[in-house]
Parts: C-alpha cells; structure tokens; sequence
RNA sequence: GGAGGGGUACCAAAGCGGUCAAAUGGGGCGGGCUGUAAACCCGUUGACUUCGGUCUUCGAAGGUUCGAAUCCUUCCCCCUCCA
C-alpha cells in the first residue's frame, strides 16, 4: 500500500475511499493535490476540525501539496448533512471575518516553505458568486438526477421526518461537487478529504468529475471521532476548544489535552501529533500521566508554539502538583480602591466574571468549592483584603478542583 | 383542504385550579474516592436576598378567578392520519 494511506490508516484517519487500490497507485506514481473544505460558519476553528488539519498536514508530510477550501458561497448556503434546521444564514462581513481567522489558525498548522508543498488557498465564492444560471443548469445540472439525489441520507432524513428542505439547501451537494470539478479542471486536484459526513458529497464529485470531464478523481473521508465516555469531542469547563489564542488560552488548550480519558489517550496521540506510530506503540504502556503531559505539549506546540506548550506545562505543574501560583493561568485584574476593608467574596468571583450568578457562588461556597489561596471559603460574607495578595499583588481563586484564576490587585 | 395530537427548565418527560420554582431520568456543576482519568457514592441545578423572604418563568398576547403551567379567547409553531 502507498505509504501516505498506510499511514493515514495507522493514525484512524481512514473510513472510507471510493477506489483505494486506483488512488495508492496514483499516490505511488506521482505528488497529487488533495483538497479539504472548511466551512466558515463559525469565526474560528475547534478541536472539531483538527482531524481534518491533520489530514492536510499528512499530505504535505509525503509530499503532496494540500488545497484549503474556505466554503465562503457554500456557507452563504448551508450543508444539510446532519442538520435537522435551516441554518442561519451569515453576513458577507460576519463571513470575510471568519474566513480571515480560519486563514490564520490553518497557517499555524501548514508549513508554508517548501513550495511543493506549499498550501494553496481557494475561497468557491470566487468562482460560485459569478454562475450563470442557465448554462449551470445546462453544463452541470444535466449530470445529476432528482432521483439519486432523493436517496441521499442528508436529504432522506429531512425528508423523512417532513422537515423542510429548501431548493437552497438541497442544491449545496450540487455545489460542492461542482467545488471539486473545479479544483480538479483549474488545480488538477484529484482527491477529496473530508469528514464521513461528507461522503455523499464527496461520491458526487467525483462522479461529476468522471461525467463532465472523464477524469477519476477520488474520496476520501475520515471517521467521525467518539470519546470514550460516548460524549461529543471537543467541550472543557470553558466551552468550546478553539484552535484560537484569542477564544481559548494556550494553558486552557494544553489542560483540554490533559484531562482527555485514559482510554482515548493513544488515540490522540497517532491522531493529533507527529510522533511515530511505531514509537507510540512502543510507549503505549508507560505511565498514563505521563502520555497524558506528552500529548497535550505536542498538540499544543503543534498550534501554540512550543514555548507555550512548555509554560503551559510548567504552569500545570506549579498549580496541581505545587499548589502554587503557575504564571500562565487565566488572570484577572481588579481593584480595591473604593472597598477600603475589602471586598466581598462574591463580589470578586463576579467581577473576575468566571461566574455570573450569585446563586450559584452561593452553592459552591455551601459545598467547598471555592478556595482562595487554597484556603476553603466557608462563609458568604467572607472578606478579601488586601493581605491576602502576596508579594506582586497576586491571589489564586479556586472554582472547584480545577479552575484556577490568579487575580491581581492593581 | 379535512380529522386528531402537541408546544413545560440545558435535553427528554410528568403535572392539568391552590400543598408548583414545577415529579422523574439524562446532562451540567460541586463534594467524596483517586491520578487533573474512568467507575461509583453524596449533594446541587431560575434570579436576587438582611436567609425572614422577594421577584420573574411552563409557545405568544389577552381574559376568568381570592388564586392559573393547569380553565376560556385569539394568534404563532410542530407532529400524526386522510385528501
């Protein structure tokens, strides 16, 4: 087998490919281009899509050059595949910011240098926003039937469930098979990556592909990723894990990688860093914190930088193994000028804005979830002067076992 | 177009004139155990509170009543069956 599928399959990046044997070949003889669609419907990237930011990291890594598609017409439509509802339809400004930030986080991920490699950026509005209505119907139209279309599963279960399905929405396979017949006539990229979501759309393309140009192109879809606990990859104490300094801090990130499952850990580790497979075998066995330390600094060098990852780590250490004041945890500023003797425990969570219920600090305080310099606060009323800050005017804030805030008086 | 069923908290789902800030399950959060894991156990889950209470909530708007998630009127939305 080709050795870029070989090791596609080692990591669990594989699900389905619509002619594996035809594509090794193809990969054997030559450096292809291989495409993957983003949608910018969100103004950044998750955790949700760094399977796929891998898959394109892959290419370059064997030498094929990876094709980032930012879905900026398809977002103006919105993608069936596994919505029950219309989604909300974006602004044209809500969409160049969003494409922008998606650019970004990409560009962390892909090396940039080699100019075989080198990544090309396509946005389909660009090619989308200027079709002729009647010469599409009648050049790419033709190719598809009513009838296959209607055995789609998108489309069958917003059929099925007489959920509306508008003319829009069913026309986006149409669209994004078009997105690889163009890719594939202007880039010569003969290959589509995409979630096993995508399967459908992805089959389309190709067939278009094969019709309207008697090429072969092909498909190529990951698995969709399950945790351990059954639960949707992806959520923290913070909400969603952004591929985004400015969403989710590079400590917070590192501490998404720390807490994951013990039994999703090796998992992680062929998925989302470049170390060997065969070295992770070898170290499968080895202390399960101490894998848990490893994966979260790859993964988050790979995005952050390894400096952060190393800060993030030490922050870590100082916090859960020290109990001291790490420097990189989330800090908050505030100040004591108008509460000469203090202010209100309450008052400080509140204005630190990690929560926003007074009730609710309430009840943490009732069952011992609330630590000033690690001390339990067991009373409301509880005072913070300003003796409780240490030499550089830091205190350490504690919502639970793991939420740590430093707050500092200024 | 005709007939019926339904919209309750984060989700699912009970309640069908007062004892309802609303059973129960899931999820979330906190605590215990541990390893910043899982499993398990306990607590908690509208807001504000001087801890006495107060205020806002059961699709929307009105009405009946001392009192409404519960009854009436209008409107909006969803589902099932028939055409």
């Amino acid at each position: 087998m080709n050795k870029f599928l070989k090791e596609f399959k080692d990591r669990g990046y594989f699900y389905q490919c619509t002619s594996e044997d035809e594509l090794s070949k193809l990969i054997d003889k030559e450096k292809i281009k291989g495409y993957i669609g983003f949608d910018c419907t969100a103004e950044s990237l998750h955790v949700g899509s760094l399977l796929q930011i891998m898959c394109l990291r892959l290419l370059q890594k064997h030498g094929h050059r990876p094709i980032v598609l930012i879905g900026g017409g398809t977002t103006r439509i919105g993608d069936p595949s596994g919505k029950d509802k219309t989604r909300k339809i974006l602004s044209d400004e809500e969409i160049e910011i969003n494409i922008k930030n998606i650019e970004k986080i990409l560009k962390n991920y892909l090396d940039n240098n080699d100019p075989n490699t080198k990544p090309i950026f396509v946005n389909n509005y660009s090619w989308l926003k200027g079709l002729n209505y009647i010469s599409f119907l009648r050049d790419i139209g033709k190719h598809f039937t009513i009838n296959k279309m209607l055995t789609f599963e998108s489309v069958k279960t917003r059929l099925d469930r007489e959920q509306s399905l508008s003319y829009m929405e069913f026309n986006y396979m149409i669209l994004q098979s078009y997105d690889f017949l163009e890719l594939n006539k202007k880039e010569n990229c003969a290959l589509q990556i995409g979630g096993s979501d995508q399967w459908g759309n992805i089959v389309n393309g190709t067939e278009l592909i094969k019709r309207y140009s008697n090429k072969q192109a092909y498909g190529l879809t990951t698995p969709l990723i399950t945790l351990a606990s059954g639960a949707k990859m992806g959520k923290t104490e913070m909400g969603a894990v952004w591929l985004d300094k400015k969403l989710l801090s590079p400590y917070d990130y590192w501490q998404f990688w720390r807490n994951v499952d013990d039994r999703d850990v090796i998992k992680f580790l062929k998925m989302f860093t470049d170390l060997d497979t065969n070295e992770i075998n070898k170290i499968k066995d080895d202390d399960i914190n101490q894998l848990k330390i490893k994966l979260a600094n790859e993964t988050t060098s790979m995005l952050h930088g390894k400096d952060e990852a190393i800060s993030a780590e030490k922050t870590a250490k100082k916090t859960f193994e020290e109990n001291s004041l790490g420097d990189n945890l989330p800090s908050v500023d505030i100040t004591l000028a108008n509460q000469i003797s203090g202010i209100n425990i309450i008052d400080l969570i509140i204005l630190s804005k990690i929560e926003k219920s007074k009730s609710e600090i309430r009840r943490l305080i009732k069952s011992n979830g609330i630590r000033i310099n690690n001390e339990i606060i067991k009373n409301e009323k509880f005072l913070i002067q300003a003796k409780s800050f240490d030499e550089n005017n830091f205190l350490k804030l504690s919502i639970g076992k793991k939420k740590h805030i430093k707050i500092k008086l200024s």
